[in-house]
DNA sequence: AATTTGCGCAACCAAATAGTTGCATATATA
DNA sequence: TATATATGCAACTATTTGGTTGCGCAAATT
């Protein structure tokens, strides 16, 4: 079973969980609300962010109440840092070379 | 069929694929090479990729060079964004926050 | 012209995913 | 104590996923 950040966030209802949730702390009947499935899919939903650390649970008497641990985004935000220098200053260099990709002197030119 | 970069971004060999060919562009064979599975599951893979607007291809002679499109991660940078502020100015808060949850008076405090 | 090479498409398969319903358990409340 | 509420777990199902093999076609090479 795969669960880590990425394909946790691969589920569109879980990012809108997360955002709900980063908003204040709810429990799963709460955030059930905001969702069509039925209850126990959110659960699972939760469980799933819950095992790759982006919410955390604290139980409080019989409700259990979840957080964002918005830090393990960083992950993400990392891996994608690798990227920033590409898209953010050499696109124009990508862009030339897409265009002249066919003239082969161009091509390991990134 | 999902299609978005979330969702692409969730296989751990997708993901190396764009840190491989952000490096240079490459052709599926050359791709393939790296990895252990067969050159059409990883076309598959470079399908996705493509279909979601992380790559870019250049045909070229009967080969054909497929590039990241970088500025496609700044979708998944956006949506961290939102969450930037919570983990880099209120992680403290929410570390709190987590220490007292059982005071209800702090339990929307976030 | 014949052959090789690069690559996409289709069909198939096992495993994972996202959902369901039903049940068990623990905490609150009457 | 009996009942209601909150939530997790198990079993089941349909769909999607990631992989395979085989085939066909277009471009290069001989």
């Amino acid at each position: 079973m795969r669960r880590d950040v990425f394909q946790a966030l691969a589920d569109p209802t879980r990012r809108e969980i997360i955002t709900l949730i980063a908003r204040k702390p709810l429990t799963p009947n709460a955030v059930a609300d905001s969702f069509d499935v039925s209850r126990q899919a959110i659960s699972k939903h939760i469980k799933i962010l819950t095992e790759c650390g982006l919410l955390v649970i604290r139980p409080q008497g019989r409700e259990r109440l979840y957080a964002v641990q918005p830090q393990k985004l960083g992950e993400v935000s990392d891996w994608l840092e690798n990227f920033r220098t590409i898209w953010e200053t050499r696109f124009d260099k990508l862009d030339t070379l897409l265009q002249n990709m066919d003239s082969p002197s161009n091509s390991d030119a990134i």
